[in-house]
RNA sequence: GGGGCUGUGGCGCAGUUGGGAGCGCGCAAGACUGGCAGUCUUGAGGUCAGGGGUUCGAUCCCCCUCAGCUCCA
């Protein structure tokens, strides 16, 4: 029976006693951000458990697709060693919300095993919690098992909870009896040991209590039913493999794989087998993953994500698997998976994209770590050593985000340890970096939270100006009573206009005028929940505590601010449409000068993209859409689909901005009325902030105008000075540039004709000396580097030889001089330019046959010329006179 | 938010006491070969990411900006 077949039978066997079949829902579960992944059958149902959900449907059947990989007990280090685990697998269940309980639980699990699936009973095994009475008579009275076949075990195995508090309850197990072979050979081996023979595999939760914060059990007034029976395991079973891997869950892909690799795979058996396994799992949990738009990155499930992905590749190496091998694999899985997951198809090009390009990154990390791990092997090995670094290994990890499994494995082959508490001490530093950075910038609020009664009102929302009355004044950090002008305060109003920074809108700024004084208030915070506190300085007069003062938000930066936060959720909506869902939120500012809107996308947006963007939040704009803010209960919120985000708190009230047909997001700050109050968009740049996160600035409104206006006059400028008639500016330009390059070689070629014709001149002037030939020339310069020119125009009238050239520019002497090769030993140059040079308080060097050097100009450049020239011939004179066969002077 | 690394012909990359910008592939022309594959010769192609500083002189050292990678928060 294959594994589409049970599935089908499992849910019209359930179907068919009153079970409603509910489609296994994302892996991402919606609104709650405790949970990295649905990690269970029970978890869509989880708020229907706790209660918080109500619902008409009394039972329900699903088959769940589940991921488990990263969080606390992350056993992703075995997938691939065992026979049973996976980063990604599916449960089927069956629930009773208050209707039937254990009876009719135990009842349907054994009838579908035993009568739909036709599983031999003396093979199954079942486990009752230590005090469930109850149980164990139900499995005697409603089934026919064994009766030698029931085990009593304890909370470890049979009881379960969701929580430390809330509902939890018995449980009872089936286990299938898969034969002594599996055993793990000890005579204490029985049900509830850890080996294979005993394979749990379906698991009845009967909830029938509920937990209180002390610890507890209160009966629940509907006990219900929670079941999750692992679909891989169950095929195994039935189809009699010894493995999960051995189904047609995996056996396709592990084929597919097979065909990649010369290493055989040996259904189990086989050396590299475990590498088989992995890269089939990973592939699986990636592909479903990407398909619901999680993208690797470096956090969060992203990061799971990407573990996952480089760890498939890094099996991909053992089985020396080609590149890119991610993307044809996942069209395996697809098609594997198409029967009950057909979607999987319609995103399968996407999917594969990401695969792409996360595997060219994988590759290029390990390119450039590998040399540096290979290089650190030799030199262990040079010196004998045998532990290989922390400081690297955090190298490697920190800059590289180099795979250290990698390292080990090089390193074991030559007998070398890794000093990972080394690699640990250097990570706890770079923690203790960031801590620090981030702490430091927080200003600490020295007073107490009570230290306020009443929360502040927030009337920012409806006005910009009203009257308050001062409640708390701290002049610096000392809470006074009285401040004067001059003074740095915060002030605490019992209400106020002023929006305290938040949600990435910055607090306001404005006017606080009272019967004395008045302060200008350059922010708003909000240190406690409840409290908002406005910082400034005393412009003028006093301020006292317990006087009313008038409150003037800054109108013109406000709306400002507003345009800019408005078009921040178009921004962010737009980008959903032309990216796609995978776009989140990463961060954002709004500022009345421009907004910055951080998103997660794995590269950078083409500027045909981001003038699709552009282009449909100015549509929304010009739409003049009525923008619809209002507080309503969270649960509502989140069914009209508003963004929420898992960094952000609230709390059951929420405020939702919505532009109809267009954008839903939890926000509390403050929005224009309109979209058409925004004026227009205009994106000024796209960048990186880090690795799968882009950034977008943008300003709205008269700004966007006056950047435009500022564009447009730059662009006049240019055509005025350009000049290009008829011709495309951007035509005429790389014209220029063209010309402007030929130019400079033409002037170039120019210039070393005119330095030989000038060179042929002075030949004869160049002091002789046998076969060999001095030449001492001065020259004036626009450009040093014309210098080099002239050596080689000068020189290569030489064959043997030595040349000085000194060249004159501005108030500075430029020194280059040349020895033919065979004279380099016999007149090292180098020496000559070192010495004039430091003559003239400059300094020089180089290779004895070539070097350069200059100073500052002498006062009297001509007698310091005579000078050099004399000496140098005088040298050069003597050296070979004396030195060659060819001085003339033989005898 | 805070660190680390990288940026050199179209592509992949070298380039240490700071002293003439290189290699491989690709491209163009020519030669060898019966043809192909290939070999050889010659050549074109560079704001050394951009800007500033130190220096007689910067691909190299320092600072800033931009881009990419990466770790921490």
């Amino acid at each position: 029976m294959n594994s589409w077949e049970l599935r089908q039978k499992f849910l019209l066997y359930f179907n068919g006693s009153g079970h409603d079949v509910v489609p296994s829902s994302s892996l991402i579960p919606a609104g709650d951000p405790t949970l990295l992944f649905t990690n269970a059958g029970m978890v869509p149902f989880k708020d229907i458990f706790l209660g918080v959900e109500k619902t008409s449907r009394k039972r329900a059947v699903s088959i769940q697709k589940c991921v488990r990989a990263g969080g606390k007990h992350n056993d992703l280090d075995r997938v691939g060693f065992t026979r049973r685990h996976h980063t990604f697998f599916e449960m089927m269940g069956n629930f009773s919300f208050g209707d039937y309980f254990k009876r009719e639980a135990i009842s349907f699990a054994w009838n579908f095993l035993t009568k739909e699936l036709g599983l031999d009973r003396k093979l199954l095994w079942v486990t009752v919690y230590r005090e469930d009475d109850e149980a164990e008579s139900l499995w005697r009275e409603v089934t026919d098992v064994l009766p030698d076949r029931i085990v009593r075990l304890g909370e470890k195995d049979n009881f379960w909870q969701m929580g430390d508090t809330g509902p939890c309850g018995p449980c009872s197990e089936i286990l299938v009896d898969q034969g002594e072979r599996f055993s793990c050979g000890s005579p204490e081996c029985k049900v509830g040991c850890d080996c294979d023979r005993y394979l749990e595999i379906w698991n009845l939760v009967f909830m029938q209590y509920d937990r209180n914060a002390e610890g507890i059990l209160s009966p629940l007034p509907r006990p219900s039913i929670d079941t999750g029976m692992g679909l891989e395991r169950l095929s195994a079973v039935v189809q009699q493999k010894d493995s999960n891997f051995e189904t047609d869950l995996f056996m396709p892909l592990i084929r597919s794989i097979q065909g990649y690799s010369r290493v055989p795979y040996g259904a189990g058996e086989g050396s590299l087998d475990h590498a088989y396994r992995v890269i089939a799992d990973h592939l699986r949990s990636s592909v479903f993953l990407l398909h619901e738009g999680i993208a690797p990155s470096n956090e969060g499930r992203g990061h799971v994500l990407r573990r996952i992905i480089r760890r498939a590749l890094l099996f991909g190496r053992e089985l020396g698997l080609p590149h890119p091998i991610l993307p044809s694999l996942a069209e395996s899985v697809a098609n594997m998976m198409e029967k009950p997951y057909p979607e999987l198809g319609t995103s399968l090009s996407r999917v594969q994209d990401v695969l792409r390009l996360e595997e060219g990154r994988f590759h290029q990390t390990l390119e450039s770590g590998l040399p540096l791990v290979q290089d650190m092997l030799r030199t262990l090995e040079k010196k004998q050593e045998k532990v290989f670094p922390g400081e690297m290994l955090f190298l490697l990890h920190d800059t590289h985000g180099f795979p250290l499994d990698i390292v080990e494995d090089a390193a074991r082959m030559q007998g070398i340890l890794l000093d990972y508490k080394g690699f640990e001490e250097k990570m706890e530093e770079q923690r203790e970096r960031g801590r620090s950075s981030w702490t430091g910038k927080k200003d600490d609020f020295l007073l107490p939270s009570d230290r306020l009664q009443r929360a502040v009102e927030f009337h920012g929302y409806e006005k910009a100006s009203m009257q308050g009355s001062v409640v708390l004044l701290l002049k610096g950090k000392e809470e006074v009573k009285e401040v004067h002008a001059g003074d740095d305060v915060l002030v605490v109003l019992d209400r106020t206009v002023f929006y305290p920074e938040g949600g990435g809108q910055v607090g306001d700024v404005g006017d606080l005028i009272g019967p004395f004084g008045y302060i200008r208030v350059r922010g708003a915070k909000k240190p406690y929940p409840g409290w908002i506190v406005l910082s400034g300085e005393v412009a003028s007069g006093k301020v006292a505590v317990g006087e009313t003062v008038d409150q003037h938000v800054d109108e013109e930066a406000r709306q400002s601010t507003e345009r800019h936060h408005t078009a921040t959720h178009l921004l962010h909506a737009a980008l959903r449409t032309v990216l796609g869902e995978q776009v989140r939120q990463a961060g954002s500012l709004v500022s009345p000068e421009k907004l910055r809107f951080d998103f997660t996308y794995p590269q950078p947006i083409s500027p045909e993209n981001l003038l699709a963007v552009e282009t449909l939040v100015n549509g929304w704009i010009f739409r003049n859409s009525a923008v619809d803010a209002r507080e309503m209960e969270k649960s509502k919120a989140l069914e009209m689909g508003a963004l929420a985000f898992f960094d952000e708190k609230y709390g059951d009230h929420v405020r939702v901005v919505q532009v109809p047909g267009t954008s839903v997001e939890l926000c509390g700050g403050t929005h224009v009325r309109s979209t058409g109050q925004i004026g227009s968009l205009l994106i000024l740049q796209e960048t990186g902030v880090a690795a799968g996160i882009r950034r977008i600035e943008a300003v709205a409104g008269p700004l966007a105008y006056q950047k435009s206006v500022s564009w447009r006059q730059e662009l006049k400028d240019l055509r005025g000075l350009l000049e290009p008639g008829t011709v495309p500016l951007e035509e005429k330009a790389r014209a220029i540039l063209r010309e402007n390059a030929t130019f400079q070689k033409e002037i170039q070629s120019l210039k070393s004709r005119l330095f030989s014709l000038e060179e042929k001149h002075s030949r004869k002037e160049f002091l002789e000396v046998g076969n060999h030939r001095l030449a001492v020339v001065h020259v004036s310069l626009d450009d040093p580097k014309e210098l080099r020119t002239r050596m080689d125009a000068i020189k290569s009238g030489i064959p043997s030889g030595a040349v000085l050239l000194i060249g004159e520019i501005g108030d500075k002497l430029s020194f280059l001089g040349w020895t033919s090769p065979d004279l380099g030993e016999a007149f090292p140059i180098s020496l000559w330019v070192k010495t004039l040079s430091a003559e003239v308080g400059g300094r020089g060097g180089g290779k004895p046959s070539w070097a350069e050097g200059g100073g500052p100009k002498p006062d009297d450049v001509g007698s310091f010329l005579q000078s050099a020239r004399n000496r140098l011939e005088e040298a050069f004179r003597s050296r070979f006179h004396m030195a060659g066969p060819l001085s003339g002077r033989v005898g």
